[in-house]
DNA sequence: GGCTGGTGCTTGAAGTTATCAAGCATCTAG
DNA sequence: CTAGATGCTTGATAACTTCAAGCACCAGCC
């Protein structure tokens, strides 16, 4: 039953720009609750991963490495993440999420709460279908390696 | 035919966040290559669908009120759109496209070439079925309300 | 060794985005 | 007509964003 409609590329678009808006929004207000900006969640969420060099992070959020300097610093300052400098290059600093850090953006996460009740509108197939589906769109490599 | 089973909420949610990630800087790089801002590209992406007044805008892109009116200043400096009076109500401003808005929109979208690419990754029928299911996942039916 | 070019990060300047409090104009209810 | 609510703007303050420039370090090369 996958044929609802002939979809065209744009509408696609379209549709995607639209989820993108409500994850954006469902994430930033939980990120705000925190008392926390969303480019500092999103960096948050993307250490949540494992640590990262400072041009990794920049090169992931779209920005210029300047920026994440003054973003790292705010979120160091408040206990959230650590700069470490790298074992085999003495130029990189790799951030590292501290555990305070670990757990506020696990509680942004958890707040998600439109988002969480928008994929509950789905079976857990229809899941595993958007998954798969998402994986083969957006990422280089499946996570299959 | 990837057959990724059993996958959580966490997983996809993660998924999620880097899909809507890369969708994200391709449109941010588009925006940029017209010397627009994501916030300014995205004012116009939404203005695409038709007009809306300034606190639609603002409730659309998650953000304050007052930070519309910086934004559509600066878009309407450019001529990109421009404000109209409300008919039934003075106090609104609709925010319209001009004909340059339109077609400085319409050239952002079609230089998103990742997200294009990664969508031609998928058939036909995918393309139907991704679309059903991002519908169903985030945009809020009136169903039973 | 010492040079040279390239890379990773930070700083400073300038503009944009974001939120809040306050204000004006207008609408709506009573 | 008055009172309260709504739509938008302004001003203040902080964060974000980019660019150019600079420092520290790495790599290759004579």
């Amino acid at each position: 039953m996958t044929g609802t409609r002939g979809v065209d590329t744009a509408q696609l678009m379209e549709l995607l720009s639209v989820s993108l808006g409500a994850y954006y929004g469902d994430f930033t207000v939980a990120a705000a609750s925190e008392n926390l900006t969303a480019s500092q969640g999103k960096t948050l969420n993307v250490l949540r991963r494992g640590p990262a060099a400072m041009r990794v992070l920049a090169s992931i959020l779209s920005c210029d490495a300047s920026n994440m300097t003054g973003i790292v610093d705010r979120l160091e300052k408040r206990g959230l993440v650590r700069r470490e400098p790298g074992l085999t290059d003495r130029r990189v600093k790799n951030v590292v999420l501290t555990d305070e850090g670990e757990r506020v953006i696990d509680v942004i996460r958890g707040k998600m709460h439109t988002t969480r009740a928008g994929l509950d509108n789905l079976s857990a197939d229809e899941r595993d279908t958007l998954y798969a589906l998402l994986e083969r769109a957006f990422t280089s490599q499946p996570t299959r390696v």
